[in-house]
DNA sequence: TACCTATTTGAATCCTGGTTCAACAAGTCA
DNA sequence: TGACTTGTTGAACCAGGATTCAAATAGGTA
C-alpha cells in the first residue's frame, strides 16, 4: 500500500500529479486513473480526497499559475536597475524550452478557457497581475529618467505580457526558429523601442 | 436515415461537424458520438469515412486553419494602401467575439502542439504564413515610403502575429477591459511605432 | 426496369473509465 | 494496550463510448 499522510499533503501530492497528468493528456483529456497513477494511488483514494475531480483540476491550474507566477516574482525581486529588471522579467515569462512544465500546462488552459468560465478567470487575472508587474517596473524606470516611455505605461506593459504569451505558444509547439533566445531578443526589440532604453544584459 | 451523400461531399460534412463538436467538447476531450451527431449521423457512418479518427480530426484542423488563413487574404486583396491594408490586416486576425469559432478552433490547438508533432507543425506552419504576408504588406509601403520601419519587417511581421494571438486568447477568455476593439487599438499602436505611420483608419 | 455498389443503420459486443463500498491498515490518543 | 479515526485498497458494479458487422436502402447504371 501507498505510505499514508494527512489530508493537507496528500492533497499537495495529488495536485502535483493533476499537473503531470494534463501536462501529458491535456487538460480535458486528463483520467482519473492517469493521475492516481501518477500519484502513485488508485482511483478510490483520489476520490476519497476529490469527490468532484473537477476541483482538483481547477486547484492544480490555479497552483500551476501561482508557482509561475511567484518564480517570476523571485527572479526580479533582488533586482535594482529597471533595466536589468525588465530585461530579467522578460526572460522569466519564457518557457526554457518546448518541455517547460510551468508553461505546458498554461498553455494548455488556453482553449478551455473559451468553454469553461473558471479557466477564463483563472487566466485573465494571470494576465492581469502580469501587467501590473510590468507596469511597476516601467514607471520607477520612467521615474527615474532612465525609460523615455513611448507609449502609455499599460499599452506597453499588456504588448510585453502578450508577446511573452505568444512566444511561449511558438515555444512549446517546437517553432524550428523561434526558441527561448530568440523570443527574448524579439521581445527585447520591443522593449527598447517603446522604453528608449538600449536593453544591454550585463 | 440520413441523405445518401457522395464520398467527398460527407467527408467535407464530417470536417465540418468535427470542427463544431471541437469547439464545444475541446479538440481532445470530443467524443466520436458527439460528431456524429453533430453531422446528424451514426457513429458507425463516421467510421466507415474514417476508420481512424484522428484523420478526421487533423483535416478538420486543417480545414479550419485554410479557411481562417483564405478569409484574411481576401478581405485584403482589395485594398492598395499599405497603410489601410495593414489596418485591415490586424481586424481580420482577431476574433469578432469570445464565441468566434474560427479562432476558438484555433486556440483548442494551442496545448495540444505541445504534446502532438502535427498539431504543433500545423500552428508553426500557420505562423510562417501570416508573418510573411505581414511582410510583404511592411515592405510594399517602405518601398514607397508610406512606412518608416523602426525595426527589421520581420521582427515587425513576427510581433504583429504574435500579438494577435495573444490578444486572440484574451478575447476568447472573455477578458472585462479587453475586447476587439481593444485590442485593435493596442495593436495599431505597435504598429505605429514600428511603421512610424499614423495609421488612421479611413 | 432490375441490378449493383456505396452508404448508412442498428444492434451486439467489447472495453474503458467512473463510482461505490466493505474491509483493511496505519496512526492517534486515552 | 485497546478503541477510535483516517487513509487506502480492491473488487464489484455501472454507464457510456468504440468497434464490428449483417442487414437495409438509396442512387447510379445498364
Amino acid at each position: 500500500m501507498a505510505q499514508r499522510k494527512s489530508r493537507a499533503d496528500r492533497r499537495m501530492d495529488l495536485i502535483d500529479a493533476a499537473r503531470r497528468a494534463m501536462i501529458q493528456h491535456g487538460a480535458e483529456g486528463v483520467h482519473l486513473n492517469q493521475i492516481a497513477e501518477e500519484a502513485g494511488l488508485t482511483s478510490g483514494a483520489v476520490l476519497y480526497h476529490y469527490p468532484d475531480l473537477r476541483d482538483l483540476l481547477i486547484e492544480a491550474h490555479h497552483a500551476g499559475m501561482e508557482r509561475f507566477y511567484e518564480q517570476r516574482i523571485k527572479k526580479i525581486s533582488g533586482i535594482a536597475d529597471p533595466a536589468q529588471k525588465l530585461i530579467t522579467t522578460i526572460r522569466s515569462g519564457l518557457p526554457e524550452g518546448p518541455d517547460d512544465a510551468g508553461v505546458r500546462l498554461l498553455c494548455e488552459l488556453g482553449g478551455a478557457a473559451g468553454r469553461n468560465r473558471v479557466y477564463g478567470t483563472l487566466l485573465t487575472t494571470l494576465f492581469d497581475r502580469q501587467v501590473s508587474m510590468y507596469q511597476t517596473i516601467l514607471e520607477t524606470g520612467a521615474a527615474q529618467g532612465i525609460f523615455t516611455l513611448a507609449q502609455a505605461s499599460e499599452t506597453i506593459s499588456r504588448t510585453l505580457v502578450a508577446l511573452e504569451d505568444a512566444y511561449g505558444y511558438r515555444i512549446i509547439a517546437r517553432h524550428h526558429s523561434i526558441g527561448p533566445n530568440e523570443a527574448v531578443e524579439l521581445i527585447l526589440d520591443y522593449a527598447r523601442l517603446a522604453t528608449g532604453h538600449e536593453l544591454r544584459p550585463e
